[in-house]
DNA sequence: AGATGATGCGAGCGAAAACTCGTATTTAAG
DNA sequence: CTTAAATACGAGTTTTCGCTCGCATCATCT
């Protein structure tokens, strides 16, 4: 029994799990294979991704490719997990510290999100429009639930998360408008439009939403 | 010469275009084609929408197929076509009528949208997350013509539009904003959640973000 | 009816690409 | 140094799928 037997797009499956590099080498190697997968990504798209042009272009061979990813779909898959892990540690690095209002935490987190968007905005902007349907979304899951501990932490004390009905509510609005605007102001922008400036529109955007109702009616 | 020369995934090469249908059979046909694209794109994803797959679902032969549509990619692309015509209309044909003050005109065009996305809402899913990267994007532009043709209106009238300082930007925000909120409340709502809410909070957050500042600093 | 064009059919060709497997090389352990 | 495990290699096998092409059928016109 030689050749395969699932030869094209599973899409889904999750096949078969391939070892993990224990020395040295092999773990450079699947890193090489990681940054290959990136450039093909970038420059050719998901369409031309082929297992064989990642490993030319890794200078890996085929054979070891498969050493460790047991088909192309796992390949973005694994990129796409570095990808979120570097975006993850930049906006934790920039969050820290104390913390003060309202107002200046959400300016703070949506200005750490921009730049953690701006890390590498072409492979970001490949894996969200041809990448997306490859679920495993624990990126966003695990992004709203910080976004609801933060809201929650506002809504209890002396600020003003006033007109907020439901707690729940305002993190799904929040989490999907924050996102879309941040995402479309680095991946997408409006030509000629100053990218600081749609920072503190969504800055303004967020904060309209959360403090609205309170005076005017 | 047999066999193809361009045996898979062109992704956009926008190939040999195909004759029109012009009798009543052919056009019955051609109907019968996107009416099987939906479904196996819908039941099993772009990945696994292969032009047999179709071809056999629309229960015709693959030449019929072939005499219309010069590959894979014209199926999704005439498809989508074909659903956003149909959304387009649905909003348009409800928002006739005068027109009222903004927030309630604000309030009627992101209830139509939303009536939009739940006209097909597996199908938009699909469309949206696995044929994203099929340009063409008409729809968006148009509809954000639409929308600053909308804003402009107000902008200039007795009405409230004040804090936004350049209509482009309050353009992109707000079509950003609304689209996010709109499709996640219809494509990907959080469990156990009214709808209804959801929309009125929508209409709530483009609100304050346009009439925002008016009296609170 | 006959002629002409439009439409419909589907077996089969060709090529791309996923994936395997026997072998060679490198590293670590004893 | 010997041995064994881990790693690397890549030519070749197999399958899927896009697409053509020659022929059959149907519609329309004169």
């Amino acid at each position: 029994m030689v050749g395969n037997s699932r030869p094209d797009r599973p899409a889904s499956p999750r096949p078969a799990p391939r070892k993990r590099p224990r020395q040295a080498r092999s773990r450079a190697l699947v890193d090489a294979i990681l940054d290959a997968t990136a450039r093909v990504l970038v420059r050719d798209g998901y369409a031309a991704l082929t297992t064989n042009a990642v490993a030319t272009m890794a200078g890996v061979s085929i054979g070891s490719l498969y050493q460790y990813f047991p088909n192309r779909d796992a390949l973005v898959l694994a990129l796409r997990e570095r990808h979120s892990r570097q975006m993850h540690a930049l906006i934790v690095a920039q969050m820290a510290g104390e913390e003060p209002g309202l107002a200046i935490m959400i300016a703070r987190t949506i200005r750490a999100a921009m730049q953690a968007h701006r890390l590498e905005p072409a492979l970001h902007k490949v894996l969200a429009t041809e990448a997306a349907h490859l679920e495993t979304h624990h990126e966003k899951d695990e992004t709203e639930g910080l976004l609801h501990a933060l809201l929650e932490r506002y809504a209890l004390g002396a600020h003003a998360v006033v007109t907020v009905p439901d707690l729940r509510v305002a993190t799904f609005v929040v989490g999907r408008m924050a996102h879309a605007l941040i995402h479309a102001a680095v991946i997408d922008p409006p030509p000629g439009v100053d990218p600081d400036l749609l920072e503190g529109e969504t800055v303004r955007a967020v904060m309209a939403y959360l403090t609205a109702g309170r005076d005017a009616a």
